[in-house]
DNA sequence: TTGTAGGCGTTATCAG
DNA sequence: CTGATAACGCCTACAA
């Protein structure tokens, strides 16, 4: 018996056959209670370990589900990413995780490079995806779900919200508190440009201005919001409303003004995006858009593992709350 | 022809055996030109996505290499993991993601589970094992490599830095700034612990006092921080040098020490670890511990690289640099 | 409740 | 350079 032990070692071992080893580990009801000690024992005595790729290969069913997220360096997608990889672990599901960049280009060859490990499931972030990719998901037949972004037409499930609608709020937000002046600093990978562009348009569409000195560098970290805040100071004449696209530019933005002798909230207002522990835990706590994270992950995982496990019918379609949470920057 | 394709389609197709196909996707380089062309386009024409389950099951090579951090919520092991995640994506490895959540018997397990998948290689975070999981690891044949951790004898590879040796840098930092009252504000969790105790070592070997409330949460958020330092703030008694177990904590503490009129470094010195960005980019920026994360992680994908590649002899124990980088905090 | 036969989709190996 | 054959280790389907 050279070599790792395989289920027919364990078989022997105990004295049956193959498929009741196979019984004991996944549907050990269906054995009776002496053999399946037997089984047991014999299992832990070969210290024989369950190779689940060859089980895979048999059952078509991989029990993997795959994970890709732009980053982990930003805590953006950390947080959904954690309660997704929590969730599925329970029921004896592993991630499989990459990592995008937010490269779509590289997005489309990660996809087809996970799709070659036969995941049961698949989470993607963003809903944006090229017809070639959404035919590659569609003829592999897995189920997909879309978080952190909203479409009307997803490609398979989504969960998710809608970042123009976010941003839109955050404006209104903004006016309703008296404001007339206003600033956005936002990254430039697709859906920080969706809350710019939502928040642009909002600000355009009540007859205000909006100083925008472009895009940065996604992910943005404080570094980028201290920068990005210094630059434009001086163009930012009397009281000025700013939304930043996450909470890492905002407190960037923040320690910079602080810095600067800008008065926050009177001189500038600011709100972030993303909810991240620094907001609340700063000094000051600062505004932001709240998203719960964690919910979506969860979500996303279970509505996988009903298609995956029974294959029931689940929302196509579930959007999450947002809120603003308003503290003592505006 | 109902159903994925598979290798017999696209070699009928190509009018070749599936060996060729496979060698076309393998070993490109073994097949004549005209042939390699022909496959691939029957390849494109079919959308024939291979199976590598099916390939890993032939070739006992999961290509997959498992990864297990206690967490991604703090920012502690998101660069090794990033950089590790990256570096095996180059090499057509994809990474199983698994979170211990600082639970050593969760990690245990995790490692079984994970081993049912027959990764080719094993990350692990941390270098203190039970010798239950060493034997199955051993058993199993898999290189591993541990991280984020020193050890004697690593269970096989071993890619980090000494806890102990950290802290008790930072004590002698402090001491050679002429200090003479010192603090700690540490988490739990076993590496963590083994900063606090390396500091307190030193501190006392220096014949000093030291004041410690105790274990914070793990993973510890600023919000901990804060919380800590502001009970501890009236047993400070005198300028005193406070070391945290993570930039978190230090970035909460300073933060409290601001709210209570307490001067950094007047009277407050303060150190944390990890060099997350906040320590850098934050006001004032603070001094801490930089431990090239992403370096480690690419040097423990390295390492796995070659022991699954090559099966070459690689180090077995490679030390990373510390260096105490000291800000305005200090 | 347990066992038998056959195949899951690919690659190692050896032959041509 | 290309092909035929036989595993890889397990599970589905059916039978006893």
């Amino acid at each position: 018996m050279s070599g790792v032990a395989k289920i027919t070692d364990a078989a022997a071992a105990a004295g049956v056959a193959p498929m009741t080893v196979s019984r004991v580990l996944n549907m050990p009801d269906r054995v009776s209670g002496a053999t399946r000690l037997r089984v047991q024992e014999a299992i832990d005595r070969l210290g024989y370990v369950p190779n689940l790729v060859a089980g895979g290969l048999s059952s078509r069913r991989s029990r993997v589900v795959a994970a890709i997220v732009p980053t982990i360096a930003s805590p953006m997608f950390n947080e959904p990413l954690q309660a997704f990889t929590d969730c599925l672990d329970g029921a004896g599901y592993r991630v499989m995780l990459a990592l995008s960049g937010y490269r779509p280009d590289a997005e489309d060859a990660l996809i087809h490079a996970v799709l070659t490990r036969r995941p049961d499931g698949l989470l993607l972030t963003g809903a944006d995806h090229s017809p070639a990719v959404r035919r590659l998901l569609r003829d592999a037949g897995v189920p997909v779900v879309e978080i952190w972004d909203a479409a009307a037409e997803p490609t398979d499930m989504l969960v998710g919200f809608d970042h123009a609608e976010v941003s839109a709020a955050v404006a209104d937000f903004f006016v309703a508190a008296g404001h007339t002046r206003f600033a956005t600093l936002a990254a430039g990978d697709a859906r920080a440009t969706a809350r710019r562009d939502g928040f642009a348009r909002r600000v355009a569409e009540h007859g205000f201005a909006l100083t925008d000195p472009g895009p940065l560098p996604s992910p943005s970290l404080i570094r980028d919001g201290r920068l990005a805040l210094a630059a434009v100071a001086a163009r930012l004449a009397g009281r000025t409303a700013l939304f930043c696209s996450s909470d890492l530019i905002a407190f960037g933005a923040l320690t910079e003004a602080r810095m600067l002798g800008i008065a926050v909230p009177g001189s500038l207002a600011v709100c972030g995006f993303g909810d991240f522990e620094i907001s609340r835990s700063g000094e000051p706590a600062f505004t932001t858009v709240s998203v719960d994270g964690a919910a979506m992950g969860r979500i996303a995982a279970e509505h996988l593992l009903a298609r995956m496990t029974d294959g029931a019918a689940v929302a196509r379609r579930v959007l999450v709350p947002f809120r603003i949470v308003a503290r003592a920057s505006t």
